[in-house]
DNA sequence: GAAGGAATTGGAATGATTCCAAGTCCACTC
DNA sequence: GAGTGGACTTGGAATCATTCCAATTCCTTC
């Protein structure tokens, strides 16, 4: 059951593929979910989501859109300690921030400007290749 | 099997207790491994290592005796991505970078006077009462 | 030195994620 | 417009770090 787009090959207008992964049903769905709403759900939500679109998806498909999606770069991946990892489709760069009154999770930009090297003292010469940075704490309307 | 220090309880000079915890001859012993070498060993490596110097422990313990250390804010557990969580006794705040050539972890302090609000756009009035920043590239050295 | 409560222990259970082998589907070729 | 090959999907089993549990062992206190 794999079936990249549903147009005509020799169109143009619409990409059988996006940023060099192809568009299977599947993965359009899983996308979708996430491009619809966009509150950071688990696998497990994504798939119960999934299903309503497409009754015939399974979990392990539902993992395997993600990765996809991930290796990518469409979504991110986002962990606080060790609970299910959660999905984001927001491609600017941005932190996570969870409300512990809510759970709600809520992405934080950088400010203009900011650079690693004025916030950390890395040692000389490294180079960094990836940054996650987490948040817990409380908004203040939560706050009764 | 268990034994709150070695010291006739009238001494004062060392603590039976540490922030609040009690100072078993297990949590002594994980403690010291923490302390003893500092790269952020996976509970596994702990037990390895206390085994070592207790061979009875047990890896139930080492996880109970790991929690307690965390949940006294004497340890700090360290997650990257949803790889086994590591172990830092070190308690200045600081940051992890992980080096992708040797998967070694470095400590990396916050630069002095740096702030949170300097950094992030954070909606009005939140309170951050955590935050977990993780790193990963190339220290220069590794670079071949 | 008995009692009570906390900590330890071995082993079972959990649960998110990964793996696997079988079945599908589709893009392409002839 | 059938045939092929390779990618994708799927259900179910396996993995494995971590948690749970019930029994036992240890202090600490009375
Ligand atoms: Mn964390
Ligand atoms: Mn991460
Ligand atoms: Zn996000
Ligand atoms: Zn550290």
């Amino acid at each position: 059951m794999q079936q990249p787009i549903d147009l005509p090959s020799h169109s143009d207008e619409i990409p059988s593929e996006l940023g060099g992964l192809r568009l299977t049903k599947q993965r359009k769905v899983v996308y979708g979910v996430l491009l619809d709403l966009r509150d950071h759900p688990t696998a497990q939500d994504v798939f119960l989501r999934a299903k309503e679109r497409m009754p015939s998806i399974s979990l392990a498909t539902v993992y395997n859109c993600l990765e996809a999606l991930v290796v990518h770069k469409l979504v991110k991946q986002v962990n606080f300690d060790r609970s299910p990892s959660r999905y984001c489709p927001n491609l600017e760069e941005h932190v996570h921030f969870q409300d512990e009154a809510t759970g709600e999770i809520h992405d934080v930009i950088f400010k203009k400007g900011v650079k690693l090297e004025d916030l950390l003292d890395l040692p000389q010469g490294v180079e960094v290749r990836e940054l996650e940075l987490t948040l817990k704490g409380l908004m203040p309307s939560s706050n009764q």
